[in-house]
DNA sequence: CAACCGTGGCA
DNA sequence: TTGCCAAGGTT
């Protein structure tokens, strides 16, 4: 126990908090230096379900790329993925582009500072609207993400789990009553801070932490219990087979994804149900009746099932008729532009692990 | 409203 | 190695 937080009991929850961030909080965090709407906004949906650690390379990247939000608009959907490729979740990418086009028609390329306006593009929500206005221009808005559902699961020792609809409803009621009418920014931001720095998921450092004199969960001997665990459910495991389809030319062939369902819009090695649809495909879709060869199947586990990627390759010989393809959808890629497309995180693994030689991305 | 949507860090 | 889950939003 030091002796800030001795001195700050006397003080409210969030007069400790804004003291606490200002003292110990992140100041230099890549968002954080020329600070704008438009940046805080990309690195809040790049944030979405995903490591400060993780997201920082693609931030720089993408930021090197799209300076403004008129240069995002104006790119292709092609190039965006490609930046986001490896990041995941790439509904947030096409919805991110999507609203920067929005932002330039509707609003004179200049992100807009209300919040109904934030809203009302797609991919923003309540707390990631919440967090662009307080962290920019210090609105008073209530932020609710993971770090936030901690501290407050702890500190007021709600024992139900956190994503459940009604305790969501109980955190933001929460959330707005403890939210102050000043310092917005440092308090927001000290949340999040307190959340991933010392009330952490595992080996909280409640010595260390301002509002630990009347927290709940501590006095209870319960904040190792929270905040509750989700309810775990067994993932279904499934299968699919890819088609590594090579050329004369030693080129891959690639195909676009529909934008809706996994991997939406990212282009991939053509894929199907099983054996027998991927040789059906060869057959009617590219003429050819060899016998693709199967290699070893790789595991990969989502948020809500596991796949059994079988990969299938077949090498066209230099007298195979040439091959109409889908021009829109379908393109012969050779290796070294490989790194180009924005290619699943799976994908890329399996095509490392067959071709090593090249070492691609 | 619960299912869906990716990937990597970490214990 | 395995499983949990992270600066959530959409449908």
């Amino acid at each position: 126990m030091n002796s800030d937080t001795q001195l700050d009991f006397a003080v409210d929850f969030a007069g400790r908090v804004v003291n606490w961030q200002q003292q110990h909080g992140r100041h230099d965090l890549p968002w954080q230096k020329n600070r704008d709407r438009y940046r805080v906004w990309v690195s809040e949906i790049m944030l979405q379900q995903t490591q400060v650690g993780t997201v920082i390379p693609y931030f720089e990247r993408f930021m090197a790329r799209f300076p403004r939000v008129a240069d995002l608009a104006a790119a292709s959907s092609d190039e965006v993925l490609a930046h986001w490729a490896g990041l995941g979740y790439y509904a947030r990418a096409r919805n991110l582009h999507k609203a920067a086009k929005q932002v330039v028609q509707e609003w004179a390329a200049e992100m807009p500072a209300e919040q109904e306006a934030l809203l009302a593009l797609p991919g923003i929500g309540r707390s990631t609207a919440a967090a662009i206005l307080s962290l920019t221009d210090g609105v008073c808005l209530p932020i609710l993400d993971g770090n936030v559902k901690r501290v407050f699961a702890r500190h007021a020792a709600i024992a139900e789990w956190t994503g459940a609809l009604k305790t969501q409803k109980q955190l933001w009621a929460l959330a707005e009553a403890r939210m102050p009418a000043d310092d917005a920014r440092a308090y927001n931001q000290g949340l999040m801070d307190l959340g991933s720095q010392v009330c952490r998921r595992s080996k909280p450092l409640c010595e260390q932490c301002p509002v630990a004199g009347d927290c709940k969960a501590r006095e209870l001997g319960l904040t190792a219990q929270l905040p509750s665990p989700k309810p775990k459910k067994v993932l279904p495991q499934k299968s699919a087979a890819f088609l590594l389809l090579l050329n004369s030319d030693q080129e891959l062939l690639l195909q676009r994804r529909p934008s809706a369902g996994i991997w939406g819009g990212l282009w991939c090695l053509p894929q199907y149900d099983d054996k027998a649809e991927l040789k059906n495909a060869l057959r009617h879709q590219y003429q050819n009746l060899a016998e693709p060869q199967p290699l070893a199947p790789l595991q990969h586990v989502f948020s809500h099932y596991k796949l059994s990627l079988e990969p299938y390759q077949l090498s066209l010989g230099r007298n195979s008729k040439m091959l109409t393809i889908a021009e829109q959808n379908e393109r012969w890629v050779p290796f070294a532009a490989l790194a180009d497309y924005g290619l699943p995180a799976p994908i890329l693994k399996l095509l490392n692990r067959e071709f090593a030689a090249l070492d691609l991305a």
